[in-house]
DNA sequence: ATATTAAAGTGTATATTATACACCAAACAA
DNA sequence: TTGTTTGGTGTATAATATACACTTTAATAT
């Protein structure tokens, strides 16, 4: 019965990040221009393998933190991919994650170590293997997630003005919105507080500052933003 | 450099299959009850492991088309499961894909060689491993995805009557839905025909029979069943 | 032949939601 | 004080979704 499993090949198993963060107005990835074997000084998503003692959620936590320095981030499964020659190195079975997270808060000398960058989504370098249709499934996959469910807020800052939020819905839908009738929708989430601080960066005016309440929303069956 | 590889833990990587059927205004599930080891008598999705030579979206036809005789059925990938020990014989990482079949087709003798039964949705029984939480996901993205893309139609015969379509949309979303409104949304969709043919079995005058029109469906923007 | 039965088929009015659209306010810089 | 830049606000119209009930047809039973 042992042989049930053993007659079988066994497979390297991956975890790869399509690592997402937001500044002016902007989508991001954080890619590596990687500095070690194989494919050095190609570019890629941050990976690694799954190991013995972990479940394949925690891989991927494992390798967001490594690069990042951050536990506790918004991520999601992507997905599986395994094509016979996806790695022409070994045969590798991948399973991609998307973790959102605000621009401010990684660890920057990880990230120098790891020689990682924020690229703009709009100008990806060539990527090894099928990265680039992972990061495709995922940025599909983000978008409808967050027209259904407040993830956004991962991108932000804990405070944020509404024109910064409009801004990065923007991004995630690749269109203009209109700005009455996006305020409109905001004020009737009540989960999306005012509070009484005052962004003064931004404008000359200075603008309100928001926050998101977790704690007050609750799976909103008519969320759409 | 080899060593990159070597230096980790192959996994065995199995695919599972969650087989929706659709019959008298219920959704079921093509659902084993193990005639073999291990946990024989207990039941299970269909399942088998990935081969050397084959790609994990291949395993997955295989392993449907074993049991079911079937090929070029509509599948799609639900997502890997990776606990440390969701298979208490050996460490195994399942990816689970969902498939739609017309209840008519398949391979009765291949089915009852493999000891399965279609199971209603609503009347599983306990199932080994983490078989249930995988069937939670795949109705769930069924779900999401039928309302979307007019997938719901591999559920059916070629020619089915509006009553029929009707009560696969309401065993898919788990609630009624007004017959009028519903009509109206299926005149808009060009891409479902009304034949010259009519059913007589479901009912004494005879309903209208259609079909739906691969062809001439391009990615409505509004779907919505 | 007539009545009964069971599912098929059909339209309108109302409510809800989405969209289009333009100006004034505030603060700073020149 | 004038210009510049971003913040902030409301209303009218269109589109979509929902609620709702009776007639038609043909087979079956009387």
């Amino acid at each position: 019965m042992t042989n049930y499993y053993s007659r079988n090949t066994p497979f390297y198993v991956s975890v790869d990040c399509i690592i997402f963060g937001f500044n002016q107005g902007e989508l991001s990835l954080l890619l590596l221009k990687r500095n070690f074997e194989p494919a050095m000084g190609e570019w890629s998503l941050m990976g690694g393998f799954v190991q013995k003692d972990e479940s394949v959620d925690d891989a991927a936590k494992r390798v967001l933190a490594e690069l990042t320095g951050l536990k506790d981030v918004f991520m999601e499964q992507v997905g599986s991919f395994g094509s016979v020659d996806r790695d022409p190195g070994e045969r590798v079975i991948s399973i991609a994650y998307y973790a959102l997270l605000n621009i401010n808060e990684y660890d920057r000398e990880l990230v120098q170590q790891h020689n990682a960058y924020w690229v703009n989504i709009h100008e990806l370098p060539p990527l090894i293997f099928d990265h680039p249709q992972m990061i495709e499934r995922a940025r599909q996959l983000m978008k409808e997630k967050a027209s259904m469910e407040p993830i956004g807020f991962n991108l932000l800052p804990k405070l944020f003005t509404l024109s910064q939020l409009q801004s990065l819905y923007e991004a995630i839908y690749g269109d203009a919105m209109d700005k009455r009738n996006f305020r409109k929708r905001i004020a009737e989430m009540d989960y999306i507080e005012k509070t009484d601080k005052i962004d003064k960066t931004g404008s000359k005016r200075g603008a309100a500052l928001y926050k998101f309440n977790k704690k007050a929303y609750r799976k909103d069956p008519r969320f759409k933003l």
